[in-house]
RNA sequence: GGAGAGGUCGCAUAGUCCGGUCUAGUGCGCGCGACUCGAAAUCGCGUGGGCAGCAAUGUCCCGUGGGUUCAAAUCCCACCCUCUCCGCCA
């Protein structure tokens, strides 16, 4: 590929003026069906500025061709200037062109100041559900649409993990306080071993078995990259920043594997492609205190192991339960519960068109953890980062369609497996899949 | 971090000094056709994208963004990226 300097979709002062424009959600669908696209989002429980977004584009095209038309004057006039070489005749025309030039500046100026807006107003569009998704408020209108596996019978009271974790010494909080404040912890021992277990034999399962190519991928990215994706607008305040060098860590491999393709145009025989890798993801998460945010299970740094697919219109929702099957071998091979929950409208976000949740069970919180998340965001980050293929030679380009969903988040998975495994002594089982990846360790103790 | 070279229509290149027949030439690749029993070779034609428009067509794009000019691939400024040498190093 080129190594071509991507424009950046904005300039100081969050007025986008690249040729980035209008291609987030198709500005066509919402020009022509604004009634569709306007109950759409309303469903999701969003707020869009449509009404701002149709007016902006009925201004644009408006200034468009009146500008276009003055250009078309204007070459035509500089062709014949180039041609009299400077001989008599040359001064007045000299002088309509730049009347002409002076006209267009001012109409320019207009273009580019209308369509920074509509670009902003366009960037907070967000994707619109699927017909399969649906329609509720808020997260008690998810849908349960299996549940995997029976819940071990104890003839114990299971201990949560931030209870079997320091006395194992597997997990050390006081110590990850101290270095790096709250909601940082550290593994020891087997704990941390266990984690890099589960993350190779993850990446194992979803390379061999699943066709994945793995990726390594920058930890720290340029912000237009969580333009694509869609991190941006909605998530400033949750991501780490470095001001000096104007890179953002990343909240999710997500980030980076969107990007890997972006202004790339891809033939047919090229999708679908998939993507996993295993990355630290950095998260601000200024929530308070509380008992969602006991033990380990939401820190600023976690690790996790993302599946990604470029694919086509065609198949995207195919893909997408393909993908979830993929997600929930993770714990069927563990031996742990699982369910699957479909997202309704009031609970899908801003990038996805259709989303389940996969939940393991952890008897110790005795909770469901959100172990992955799997979306299919159709063409929405497509658009962004503009990225296509072509059906064959010489056929149009189309948008791809992106799908993601990890394939599992670390610390939670990690959480499953102590709480499930765990005995009346306080000691931990091995999983069988895992103990080649743990040098043959079978119980922690 | 310092010095230098450079980013052109899939790939490779010409053009940039001296602004206008560059609405970007050539080769390769690719597509269609001719020749052929078939193929190679050869010959002919064609070969990007965005936006506006019912269309004809117009407009924009020579890394990105600005500026100068009647007119910019070409001149000026800033930035991004690549390469070479030096420095620094996991």
């Amino acid at each position: 590929m080129a190594p071509r300097t991507p424009p950046r979709p904005f300039e100081a002062g969050g007025v986008i003026i690249s040729w980035w424009r209008c291609v987030m959600l198709d500005l066509r669908l919402i020009r022509e069906r604004p009634d569709l696209v306007r109950a759409a989002v309303a469903s999701l429980g969003i707020e869009a500025p449509i009404d701002t977004i149709l007016a902006l584009d009925e201004d644009r095209r408006a200034i468009l061709s009146e500008v276009e038309a003055l250009k078309a004057r204007r070459n035509e006039v500089s062709k014949e200037i180039g041609r009299l070489r400077g001989g008599p005749g040359a001064e007045p025309l000299k002088d309509e062109s730049r009347s002409i030039g002076e006209r267009i500046k001012a109409l320019d100026e207009n273009v580019k100041s209308v369509e920074g807006k509509l670009n902003s107003a366009m960037l907070e569009m967000p994707n619109l559900p699927h017909d399969s998704v649906p329609a509720g408020k808020d997260d008690r209108d998810n849908v349960v649409v299996r549940t995997v596996g029976e819940p071990r019978q104890f003839d114990f009271a299971p201990l949560a993990h931030w209870d079997l974790g320091p006395t194992l010494g597997i997990i050390d909080f006081e110590r990850g306080v101290r270095m790096s404040g709250t909601r940082f912890y550290l593994l020891k021992g087997a704990g941390a071993r266990l984690q890099r277990a589960l993350i190779t034999w993850m990446l194992d399962l979803h390379v061999a078995k699943h066709g994945y190519t793995e990726i390594y991928p920058p930890y720290v990215v340029r912000e237009e990259c969580l333009w694509v994706d869609g991190k941006l607008p909605k998530f400033r305040d949750n991501i780490y920043h470095d001001a000096e060098e104007d890179l953002w860590w990343i909240g999710t491999a997500e980030t980076p594997l969107t990007n890997l393709h972006r202004d790339e145009t891809l033939t047919l025989d090229d999708l679908p492609r998939s993507y996993v890798a295993y990355t630290a993801c950095f998260r601000r998460e200024k929530m308070s205190a509380g008992r969602d945010v006991r033990g380990i299970k939401r820190g600023h740094q976690f690790d996790k192991v993302e599946m990604f697919k470029f694919t086509t219109p065609e198949s995207s929702y195919e893909d997408l339960e393909t993908m979830v099957a993929q997600a929930e071998e993770v714990p069927a091979l563990l031996g742990i519960p699982h369910r699957v929950i479909l997202m309704c409208t009031g609970d899908l976000g801003f990038v996805a068109a259709k989303k389940y949740d996969v939940e393991m069970w952890a008897p110790g919180c005795a909770e469901w953890l959100e172990v992955s998340s799997l979306s299919n965001c159709t063409d929405f980050q497509a658009r962004r980062g503009n990225m296509r293929f072509r059906r064959e030679q010489g056929a149009r380009p189309e948008y791809m369609h992106t799908l993601n969903g990890s394939g599992l988040a670390l610390p939670r998975t990690l959480i499953a497996v102590i709480e499930n495994y765990q005995q009346s002594d306080g000691s931990v089982v091995v999983p069988e899949v895992l103990r080649p990846y743990m040098g043959g360790i079978e119980v922690i103790r």
